[in-house]
DNA sequence: GCTTGACCCTATAGCGGCTATAGGGTGCAG
DNA sequence: CTGCACCCTATAGCCGCTATAGGGTCAAGC
């Protein structure tokens, strides 16, 4: 984790938050970063503020947290004097969700575990235990 | 599971294979599923054959195969003479994938629980511990 | 014959979260 | 002044569907 200090470039910030230049742009226009000021060759400069930004939504992102969910959660977050219920709803029900989807896995994954079982190998395709498992 | 005597509609392969129309149409123009007969309506009829592949299809689906993969099956499936091992590839690397998502995602989940457990709740979002963690 | 309604048809665009490609411009070093 | 790394915009593609618009077909009931 790189300290900033003056303003960069895209690449920069790109490096800064360990993301790409096109992801960059990406969340700029889809309103996620706000469009930043430019230099007079047009290319893009940031601030300390951006970086700051953007690593939050990098963080959110690898927690699992949707574009949209981060949305809210930086909205929230610019909200210093309200009361943080909001934010701990929206993390517990992505929690449960990501719970969710691990029993869903972990189901499919016996199923898969039970058909792998059922095939010795070396047998004709005709003869197949998997191909006949995955037919009904 | 119902049984399927004659030639049948979209909408009846459709409910016999647990799957939409639209579904159906996307897997015919994608090579998934063969172009079927048409009526003098220029209706899609299918046959049984159709039937059981769509079946197998939307098995394989469920079980978290790629459209790429069960296309493969699908290949593999009809050589029934060869030896098999090439399906007992495919479905353990899946299975291998499948426990590598679960391995991730349980990791996430543990994050995201000591995340929950640090903010006890009612605080205002500058103390909130949540937000805090969330920007490293 | 005429209408209603369930079903079918094609073509096209959209979802999320990027990634890739084409076709350029900028800025600095040698 | 040339080469190179970097930057710009605009557009299309990825997966596996889903939705929408704007029609045609077919059988039943009047």
């Amino acid at each position: 984790m790189t300290t900033i200090d003056g303003p960069v470039s895209i690449g920069e910030l790109a490096k800064a938050a360990s993301t790409q230049v096109v992801t960059i742009r990406y969340y700029e226009r889809i309103g996620l970063l706000p469009s930043p000021r430019r230099t007079p060759g047009n290319y893009r400069t940031y601030d300390r503020e951006q970086v700051f930004r953007l690593r939050f939504i990098r963080r959110c992102r690898d927690l699992g947290f949707t574009l949209d969910q981060i949305r809210d959660l930086l909205r929230l977050s610019a909200r210093k004097e309200q009361d943080c219920t909001d934010v701990d709803r929206l993390a517990a029900a992505h929690l449960e969700e990501v719970e969710k989807k691990i029993a869903d896995l972990k189901r499919l994954a016996a199923e898969l575990h039970r058909l792998n079982n059922c095939c010795e190998g070396g047998g004709r395709i005709a003869d197949c235990r998997i191909i006949d498992a995955l037919s009904h």
